[in-house]
DNA sequence: CCGACATAGTTGTATAATGCAAGTATATAG
DNA sequence: CTATATACTTGCATTATACAACTATGTCGG
């Protein structure tokens, strides 16, 4: 059997995922996890949502972005306002101290990534980053 | 400031981290789950190999590979060799039963890889897969 | 050769993320 | 008005993991 390019990008797949778990696990870039880090992030750029639509996004359980959430909120990093039209339900906001923490963690993603990327050219960069949001489109 | 390409790769790996974690943890093909998957996929892949150099390769603990491989011997997919040099030592390798499971396993990944990039061109899914072999050689 | 230290692996224990199920409060439909 | 649905929280069990203690074996300096 041939190794034709899927065969190629799922093994690739397999040893990336495995070494981008092992170095965001477990591993804080100041105050936030992977998880909190995401969870700012999605807020961040696409506006306040509740706790249902983010465990939707995330595909995790409601009681778990229940949680996460909550211990944002407790470090200040979101607050939450009630859904006018409904008293059952609350949208997460980001703070300011959120934004900036958010900022800091995406700073120090970047600078890592800025490193990681240094030799390659820039037409590889973003074709990298092209395929990657094409990719991501099909799931 | 500009969006470049790496900010465009970060923000990208974060939805791509968090839809590949979402569809595959906690989802086993037939009896093998993502860690499971990648142990037998590396001893197949790389030769057999004891505990602690499989730990070093995924940047686990010892214990969490300790256990992960005894779990696949009791389920019949890996057998350990002694180590005829060093009493204390063992090499994992696949029993048959371990190759066939991995075979199915990598079959079903590669038809989901292959549905979703039904649409790309064959051009696009060579660069896709020599990008993140590149990537991952920076790791 | 022996004692001290190093190494491969296992096992006990604690922690943390998660899912499921039950519970609370609010909304909606008949 | 009652019954059901929904948004969210909380209690509980499970699981993956790390760390630490332990066992058995190897190695090195005297």
């Amino acid at each position: 059997m041939t190794t034709n390019a899927i065969q190629i990008i799922e093994a690739e797949l397999g040893i990336f995922i495995r070494r981008f778990i092992a170095a965001t696990t477990n591993k804080k870039v100041g105050n936030l996890d992977r998880a909190a880090y995401l969870l700012l992030h999605q807020i961040s750029t696409h506006g306040s949502a509740g706790v249902k639509a983010l465990a939707e996004e995330f595909q995790l359980d409601i009681s778990t972005i229940s949680r996460q959430t909550a211990a944002l909120e407790q470090k200040g990093y979101l607050y939450r306002i009630p859904d006018p039209q409904d008293g059952r339900a609350y949208s997460m906001q980001l703070t300011d101290a959120g934004t900036e923490e958010l900022a800091l963690n995406k700073q120090a993603r970047l600078a890592y990534l800025t490193k990681h990327l240094q030799d390659w050219t820039e037409e590889d960069q973003q074709r990298f980053g092209e395929l990657l949001n094409k990719f991501n489109d099909t799931f």
